[in-house]
DNA sequence: ATCCCGAGGG
DNA sequence: CCCTCTGGAT
């Protein structure tokens, strides 16, 4: 079997991204989520919960603490309080705060606009920076590559088995993706990767892509 | 039981 | 490289 030409494999995406989109839709940006502090944070508590829970929990939050000013006067057990229901409380609520005293201080009450520079705020790793630069900046700067990334891009067969880093793979997606569906990819494929795509017993039956999938049934 | 929009720390 | 932090969904 010949390999896939790029210009074929850019085809194929394109038509699982609109399936994507319209079983996931754009993401946090979609959202009441009206500054980069704001949307920010609501990534940070993103990490190992729904975003239903995040979305529950984010209003009351904000009514609290609207700014990185008020943010970063807060205590961080009544921050805890209000993020109960999320998964790692304590540490999110303790980081956040962190994160508004270190936005205050080093970067002038503004979050940064830049993917190395949110690193530096507690919190926010490689992968929360990219999903900021997407969302709040519209300004996507690479697709972050987890487990779940990299195994869907090899069932869909969109990175071949040469890509056998995180960063290969990376680099392929960000060729096969144009730049400003970058964002999505980071937001719709862990949700694909949790219904469908799952690690173990993925249900390519009913695969809402499973027609446009060279691997479908395989796993 | 097992997994999840990770990141920080030893 | 390993561990820890956490509730919720399935």
């Amino acid at each position: 079997m010949a390999r896939e030409s790029l210009a074929s494999k850019r085809e194929r995406a394109a038509t699982i991204e609109e399936r994507m989109y319209a079983h996931y839709g754009p993401g946090e940006a979609s959202l009441d989520y009206r500054t980069p502090f704001e949307l920010t944070v609501a990534v940070v508590l993103s990490a190992q919960c729904t975003d239903a829970a995040v979305n529950k929990a984010t209003p009351a939050l904000f009514a609290a603490y609207p700014t990185p000013q008020t943010l970063a006067q807060a205590d961080p057990a009544d921050v805890a309080g209000l993020i109960r229901s999320l998964g790692f409380f304590r540490s999110k609520a303790k980081n956040l705060v962190a994160l508004a005293q270190t936005v205050m201080a080093d970067f002038g009450g503004e979050v940064p606009a830049d993917v190395d520079l949110l690193q530096k705020l507690p919190g926010v790793g490689r992968k929360t920076a990219n999903c900021v630069m997407c969302e709040a900046f519209k300004d996507p700067q690479g697709i972050a590559v987890d487990t779940h990334v990299f195994r869907i891009a090899h069932r869909l067969k969109l990175a071949g088995p040469s890509a056998d880093t995180p960063q290969k793979v990376e680099d392929i997606l960000l060729k096969v993706y144009p730049r400003d569906q970058w964002g999505y990819i980071n937001h719709q494929w862990v949700h694909f990767g949790r219904e469908f795509c799952r690690a173990r017993s993925p249900r390519c039956a009913d695969c809402i892509v499973g027609d446009l999938c060279p691997t479908r049934g395989r796993w």
